[in-house]
DNA sequence: CAGGGATTGAGAACCGTTATCACTATCGGC
DNA sequence: GCCGATAGTGATAACGGTTCTCAATCCCTG
């Protein structure tokens, strides 16, 4: 564990929103925090890798990181503010798992997110 | 309608699997059939938007097209030969629609895929 | 046949991500 | 402390998928 490392943990602790890479070196940069931007994408890679942060994947196919409880669990994202809650489906692992055993699918895995809008922000 | 367009779809609709827009304009290329890279996405961009084909994202942050069935529904996709099943998950329906209301979060919407090995393809 | 709006496609630009590589920090043994 | 080995850093270049540009072409309508 390097400072820098630690830098990206915490600026993903204090956080509820999925973050990019490109967010957080500027918000790092503009807080004065010296750091590039090839560290932030290896940190981020390898605190995926070992289950510390999630990824998703944006509509336009950007990465966005966040810092998660290590129980398997689901999102429910604001798409407005980013807002995010942990959530577990058990229902939804066993259909999962039914769907996959029906059609002759084995080691099944599966991605599920839900998005809305929450209660703080408008229509708009 | 054009003469492109109808291609792009004839070259979908053959195809079980979703497929890139890279491919697409390899293999019609390779098959003979003069046509833009630019038009290709173009096309699949439109054919996007009026629902007619599915997209989704690789792991990787490549989009993936699919001509689908136009009621909602889900994918079971092989990780490995990209064979796709399109599944219903009413139980899915419900439980996002609830876990949005619980969390006060609003115009719920969600995604859901399955993956796994199908019968066809090696453990490898 | 024009005229004119829509479409095409080669190439450039864009943008998020990854690779490169010289430099620096760290650590165990001397 | 000093040294060499090792791992990490970060400016920059390269990469790959996607979108933009714009001149050429198609195609509908009068
Ligand atoms: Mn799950
Ligand atoms: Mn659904
Ligand atoms: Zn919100
Ligand atoms: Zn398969």
């Amino acid at each position: 564990m390097t400072r820098q490392r630690d830098v990206i943990l915490q600026a993903l602790a204090d956080e509820e929103a999925f973050r990019s890479a490109q967010e957080l070196y500027a918000d790092l940069r503009t807080a004065g925090t010296p750091i590039g931007l090839a560290t932030i994408y290896r940190a981020l890679q390898t605190l995926a890798d070992t289950g510390d942060v999630d990824v998703l994947r944006t509509e336009s196919g950007e990465a966005l990181y966040r810092r998660c409880g290590t129980r398997h669990h689901h999102h429910l994202i604001c798409r407005s503010c980013g807002k995010t809650v942990e959530v577990a489906a058990d229902a939804v692992e066993q259909w999962a798992h039914a769907v996959a055993k029906r059609h002759g699918f084995r080691d099944p895995a599966h991605t599920v997110e839900v998005f809305g809008l929450c209660r703080d922000c408008p229509d708009a």
